[in-house]
DNA sequence: AACGATATTTTGTAGCGACATATTTTGTCA
DNA sequence: TGACAAAATATGTCGCTACAAAATATCGTT
């Protein structure tokens, strides 16, 4: 007696998958509901919950409880990318690390900062702008404003010793992050920290982090030229 | 009597989260194994899997059969963005979409395109470039290479009534697709096609798509000035 | 026909049990 | 001591059941 193979989720997913490609359902369609694929493939309405769960992540269905799955009318490419601590990021591609203060300054947050957390009233801050290096070259510069109200400690860190960056990620996990990235030119300013021309293209990497709400920090991480962003294999 | 309530996988993910926020585990720490968290819980490990599935998957923890559960030695912000089909995207933004075909030529991959598709052998393929524009201003330059072994119907549509983009996506969905962001500074023909100034610092989009690892189409999309990449909410 | 209450349907989630699988630890033998 | 085999252990997965929650469909009333 030929003992079928269990399926697994993934098999599931990837038929499911498989049978969308092909274009036997097409875009805002619905398939047919759990139990009724479970029934066809023979396994159980879990293992499909799991599989359509994992295409609905995905961004390639559309579930609703009663409305049944649909195929996504406009479809998504989504993507995953991890950003490392710098310190890691620049030891992962062989070279050494090191870091610069440059100045640390209390003040409150201006307009931008404000938008960037959401904020409507002025709010206590400490701006830390640093150098990250590669064997002692630039690599990035951040611009980073961090909440006195929300990590008052981190007046008493010694900011030359260990980065910003660092203290925060080991110290002070977040509940939320937003990312956002695009290109700058060099100004002055920027080509004479980062040892680069003047209006070279830079690839600016902006994150904001919250915990439970609160504002942790806000940093602005200019790239040296060339930096790419990949996403995660 | 007091109906205790019952917990799910997300408040048991928040605890255990939590846990290591409050110091309790800090960076490369063991958790204890799923049993015993269920236990401690009054849950089902399928609970605790769940939750530690999520953590997993967040970049919080790390997990191994026999080995247990770690907490990440080394944290990394992992983040998601979702890229719709640029006519979608131009919509959303309330504009009108239109597009432009510049050129579409068959050749042979060169070194770079085969480079991005991890091609040891020369591959033809279709190029084409072409414009889209928001409000009949330009938007995203496109500069995109398609397979011609994979994809050789893509010969008899007309790219100038539909983009590559919207028909490739539409009609030939992907299997693995690797993304790439930098920053790159308008030279005099991008600056020209995009009607703004060379040395104009731009964002550009790389997109590679297999379908079981077949190559299907590569593209750098270079956006206008101002452009920005922001993480799903 | 319009509205609101109620029933129905479909996905989402929790719990339990059983096995599968990967990895480490231990044990055995040369 | 080293190499290999076997046992132990923690997570991973599947099936099943029961119920919860959300969205839609239906029906009764005005």
């Amino acid at each position: 007696m030929m003992k079928t193979h269990r399926l697994s989720w993934r098999d599931v997913r990837d038929e499911i998958h498989e049978a969308i490609l092909s274009g036997r359902y097409g875009p805002g369609d619905r398939l047919p509901r759990d139990t009724d694929i479970a029934e066809g493939l023979n396994c159980a309405r879990s293992t499909v919950q799991r599989a359509m769960q994992d295409l609905s992540d995905s961004g390639l269905v559309e579930r609703r409880r009663k409305g049944g799955t649909k195929v996504r009318s406009e479809p998504v490419t989504r993507a995953t990318l991890d950003i490392p601590i710098t310190r890691r990021e620049v030891e992962q591609k062989g070279g050494r690390y090191g870091h610069q203060l440059i100045h640390s300054t209390r003040t409150d947050a201006p307009r931008g900062v404000m938008a960037s957390f959401e904020l409507t009233k002025t709010h206590p801050m400490l701006r830390v702008e640093a150098l990250h290096l590669s064997d002692g070259r630039p690599y990035i510069l951040e611009d980073r404003w961090i909440s006195l109200d929300t990590v008052p400690e981190i007046t008493r860190v010694d900011l030359t010793t260990q980065s910003a960056n660092e203290w925060l990620v080991l110290n002070r996990p977040y509940n939320q992050c937003d990312l956002r990235f695009y290109a700058i030119s060099a100004n002055n300013r920027v080509a004479d920290l980062l040892q680069i021309e003047t209006g070279a293209a830079l690839l600016v990497v902006e994150r904001t982090t919250w915990i439970d709400n609160a504002p942790i920090t806000t940093v602005q991480a200019i790239t040296r030229p060339g930096y790419q962003l990949v996403t995660r294999s």
